[in-house]
DNA sequence: TTCTATGTGGCAGAAACTGCCAGTGTCAAC
DNA sequence: GTTGACACTGGCAGTTTCTGCCACATAGAA
């Protein structure tokens, strides 16, 4: 049972924890991912350095943190879609719905100009692609009979499906002012025309 | 020039490194990841702390120097292939190629093992496929014409080579005594037919 | 008011990592 | 043989990251 309080505490909880991870992204944009230290976060923050850690285990988790917000987005994108379509629409028709929402967050842009600067900035995302595809695969898992083969498709639905949005989202950031959608949607005809030259 | 003192003096720095990874990939499956520190690997191997870190840039490098050998030997064999082969061919003879000498290695199950077992040694290899999916797509780039839509393409077959090997050892390594050429063909299978009920 | 639960801060300490300097061994030049 | 350049190593001090523990403040229930 969900009483007043434990909404207001949540409530509260999310307040602190939009603080730390919006001071964070302002100082590793402005200083440098590797310059800013804990420290530097929990002040600007208004916290101490050791309510920091409550909230995130490690510096590298603020920036993965986003990687699992993706995640989660595509596992919801992927439960909503028709049963009546197949795979490879369900993963078109997932990427699409993330990819056009993602793309209207102010804070992605700065995200990823910071993982493009510094590598232990993306590594610190890279770090969580595993938790993602995990999580992107039982999302495919769960439309599926169940079997062996059908348990190694979903894992390559799922890195597939993270491939894809990784490369749209490159692609767009480097691209201007481009339509989101119409990037994966390259991005996607692309894949299909490298697997299409297969014989097997 | 190569003189032969300097053949010597990087033969002797190989051997130093060798010693402390082996000890680590010793200590790590038999302690746990976590539960060893730079320490135990420094004294185990014979060095000092501060040896080690001029050897290895951190504990997680440890884990990921195996991802930047997987790379290496993507790219070599990629840049073997027939220039008749079309892409697919290629990341086919790549992935074949480089599976069945993984294979052979015979620390390999032991690294597996542990990268399965401890969440932070997974994500330490995970940090390092940025690198990865670099070398590989530099590799599909130098067979193809200029172009955007080439560059494009190169990343995708990068971030697919990586996903297609990656299952294919996940499957091996659970699947017992398998023929891992066996394995990385059913995987390949698996994901042209999921691709070929795209209608674009 | 009292008890309990929870978030927070501060402090001590382990572990990870870096910069600096001194010691040792090798090799080439003189 | 001596000297000097060069590279690897170890030790030590110091910073940063991260954890365990305890005390304090606040809010709700009895």
């Amino acid at each position: 049972m969900a009483t007043n309080s434990e909404v207001l505490l949540r409530r509260k909880q999310q307040v602190v924890q939009d603080a730390i991870w919006n001071a964070a992204i302002d100082l590793f944009g402005k200083k440098g991912f590797d310059e800013t230290t804990v420290d530097d976060i929990a002040a600007a923050a208004g916290v101490s350095q050791r309510t920091f850690f409550r909230y995130f285990a490690s510096k590298s988790d603020l920036m993965g943190q986003g990687m699992l917000t993706y995640g989660e987005a595509l596992r919801a994108a992927i439960k909503a879609s028709p049963k009546s379509a197949n795979a490879f629409d369900v993963l078109r028709g997932a990427v699409l719905d993330v990819a056009t929402t993602v793309a209207s967050f102010p804070r992605t842009r700065d995200v990823i100009a910071i993982s493009i600067k510094c590598p232990a900035a993306r590594e610190a995302q890279l770090s969580r692609m595993g938790q993602v595809e995990q999580i992107v695969a039982q999302a495919f898992a769960a439309r599926m009979k169940r079997g062996r083969e059908n348990e190694m498709s979903s894992r390559l639905l799922g890195g597939l499906t993270l491939t894809i949005l990784d490369e749209t989202m490159r692609l767009w950031f480097n691209g201007g002012t481009q339509d989101i959608a119409v990037v994966a949607e390259q991005v996607m005809k692309g894949l299909c025309s490298l697997v299409a030259g297969a014989d097997g």
